[in-house]
DNA sequence: CGACACATGTAACACGTTACATGATTTG
DNA sequence: CAAATCATGTAACGTGTTACATGTGTCG
C-alpha cells in the first residue's frame, strides 16, 4: 500500500514521465527499495483509474508525463498526516518467535540466540558503515542508517527480552 | 509469506482440521494477527499443491484433517533456522519520512511530530497494559506486549533522531 | 426458536514481484 | 558498432484480504 503513495510523494514534486518516477523513488527511499520499472507503469494505470494520477499525454507512443491531481494531493497529505498503525504491521521476528514458542517441536532458545546473532552481525556492519559516513551522503542515506540501527538494536534488545522471559516461565514451570 | 508459515506451526504440534487452525492461529499471535476463515482454506489448498501439507479425508464432505509432510516439515525448520531479513522489510514510518524529507510540499517537522505524539499515546495505553499484566496473561500475550513496547520505544527514539538530523542539516545549509 | 459458535468453501480484488518484449538514445 | 541507459509496456503469478454462500451443532 506504499509504492502508490511513495509515487505520489515523487509526483508531489512535479509531473514526471515513468522512469523518471523509477529512479526518482528509489533515490527517496535510499536504495532500499528498488523498483522493476514496469511496477511503476502497472501502479500508475491504477492511480489514474483511482483519480489520483493524470496522464499529459502529448499524443499516444510519445513520453507521457504523469501529474499528481487534487484528490492525489489530499491523499498524499492524508497520509502523511495519519500515523502508522503498528498493530496491523506484520513484523516477521516477532510472528516467528511466537509461533517457536507455540509450535514445542522447535527449541525457541536456539531460534532466539540464532536470530540474535545475525541481528549483532547486521548491526556491526550498520555501524561500520555509519563511521563510514561523510559529505558524500544524503541525508535520506543518513536518516536511513539511523532507522536501521534503531531497529537492529530494539530487535536484540527484544530478543534479550525473550531470552529472560523464557527462563523465568521454565523456572516458575519448574517450580509448581 | 508468514500465514503459510504461520499455518505450518500450528499443524506442527498435530493435524487440525481448517476451523480449529484458525483460532490455533489467532491464539499464537495473541490476537494481533486475525484471519478471515476463508483464507485459511485457501491457503491450505496453496500448501497442499506445493506438497507441505497433505488431506486425511476420511470421505468427501466430512471433517477434513490436515497433517504437516516432511517437505512442510522441512520447510517450517528452514523458515526457524534462517534469520529475517531487515533489509527487505518495509518500515512505513520509514518510507513516509523519507518522502517527506524528499516530497519538499509538506513540513517535516510537523509530520514527525505528530507521529511522534501519536506513539506517545500508543505507548502510553501499552504501558498500561503491562502494569495491568497477571497470572491471567499468557507468555505470548507477554512477549507480545513487550515487542510493542520495545517497537515504539524505537520508533520515537528514531523520530527524534531524525528532528536532531533535520535541524543540524537546515543548520549547516543556513551556514553556506 | 433464535443467536452464536463451529465448520467448509468460492469469487473477486488489490498489491507487489518477476519475467518478458520492444524500441530509442547515448556513449565508449 | 556494441553496450549501457533511457523509456514503455504486458502477462503471469503469489499472497493477503474481504465478502459472500451454506450448512451443522449447541445452548439459553
Amino acid at each position: 500500500m506504499s509504492i502508490r503513495h511513495g509515487i505520489l510523494g515523487v509526483l508531489s514534486s512535479g509531473p514526471a514521465h515513468g522512469y523518471r518516477i523509477k529512479t526518482q523513488f528509489e533515490e527517496s527511499t535510499g536504495g532500499a527499495w528498488t523498483l522493476n520499472v514496469g511496477q511503476v507503469y502497472s501502479t500508475l494505470n491504477r492511480l489514474e483509474r483511482d483519480g489520483l494520477v493524470e496522464c499529459l499525454a502529448d499524443d499516444d507512443d510519445s513520453i507521457k508525463e504523469w501529474k499528481i491531481t487534487k484528490t492525489g494531493q489530499q491523499t498524499l497529505s492524508h497520509w502523511f498526516h495519519t500515523p502508522v498503525d503498528d498493530s496491523q504491521q506484520r513484523d516477521e521476528l516477532t510472528i516467528k518467535v511466537l509461533f517457536a514458542v507455540v509450535a514445542q517441536s522447535f527449541d525457541v532458545h536456539s531460534l532466539v540466540q540464532n536470530q540474535r546473532g545475525a541481528a549483532m552481525g547486521r548491526l556491526q556492519q550498520l555501524m561500520k558503515r555509519k563511521r563510514e559516513i561523510n559529505r558524500g551522503n544524503s541525508l535520506v542515506d543518513i536518516l536511513l542508517l539511523d532507522a536501521q540501527v534503531i531497529k537492529i538494536e530494539a530487535e536484540i534488545k527484544w530478543l534479550d527480552t525473550c531470552e529472560a522471559r523464557l527462563q523465568k516461565w521454565q523456572k516458575e514451570r519448574g517450580e509448581l
